[in-house]
DNA sequence: TTACAAGTTTGTAATGATTACAATTATATG
DNA sequence: CATATAATTGTAATCATTACAAACTTGTAA
């Protein structure tokens, strides 16, 4: 059952600290694979398949485990709904408002500094847009 | 009963098509006072003893009504605490890790935009930062 | 003033996500 | 193989938010 991205994985998250247990592997590859921001339920039923005896709490666990190691950034839009980003670097969301997809945008944030953040210990930062994708907008004018 | 900021508070309220209920007064006015971007707790706390009749639901009620018409806006930091703003201007949200304060900073994000979103429609932007602000480090400083 | 309609407020119950926790199961090591 | 340690599971508890129906207010018109 062994496979390369199997080992990947599992060197990754012992590299991190991890103990890579199979739930935690997959869980992993899940979200490296699968660059949707899921939602923990999203997570879940992604993998209830694979692994029938998985719990809910099991993935609420994993995650946390994931943030406290910086495996994962947690994904604040909507206050109805937390989202998980395999991708920790400093990047823009985009949610559009009808379809609901999160995608991703490149955006520098260093030339945007004010002095009112002078002495200011700033550890993390998040930039989130908020409107129509380009693929909503089309198909609206066909319409 | 009727004051100076009563009478601008219920104009501006009437001129945004709300009717300017008591309760609605006092919940605007509240925001307007105190720029802390609280939340529904928090208001509902400021207000009970002035309106012993209050309830949460009507400050949930109150709070949609008001984003609705976009008098306020959502601040969404972390998952666990939706809070609100009366300050609907485009700017940063600060959040302190330590004393859990929530500043503003000014920030210009009209030169950040990338070809990323070439073709989306965008109708809102946020940006919030996190670390420790500047009291805090002060403080842990002179320990 | 009174009656009425429309809108507002309230309290309670329902929902749904998240967390706490104890029991069970899996894993690693000697 | 035995044991200790850690991971997983299911259930119950918690907490914010929403749904909803009843009670209350307000403005208007007779």
């Amino acid at each position: 059952m062994l496979n390369i991205n199997n080992i990947i994985s599992k060197d990754y998250l012992s590299s991190k600290n991890i103990k890579p247990s199979f739930a935690r592997i997959k869980i992993f590859e899940y979200l490296s694979n699968n660059h949707i921001h899921p939602t923990i339920d999203e997570i879940y039923h992604a993998l209830i398949d694979e692994i029938p005896t998985l719990s809910k709490t099991t993935v609420y666990n994993t995650m946390k485990i994931f943030i406290d190691n910086k495996l994962v950034k947690l994904v604040s839009i909507e206050d109805t709904e937390t989202r998980y980003d395999i991708n920790v670097q400093i990047h823009g969301h985009f949610k559009c408002e009808s379809c609901g997809k999160i995608y991703d945008f490149n955006v520098d944030l260093h030339n945007l500094l004010t002095d009112d953040l002078n002495g200011y210990n700033i550890h993390e930062k998040n930039i989130y847009f908020k409107g129509i994708c380009n693929t909503c907008s089309n198909n609206s004018n066909t319409n």
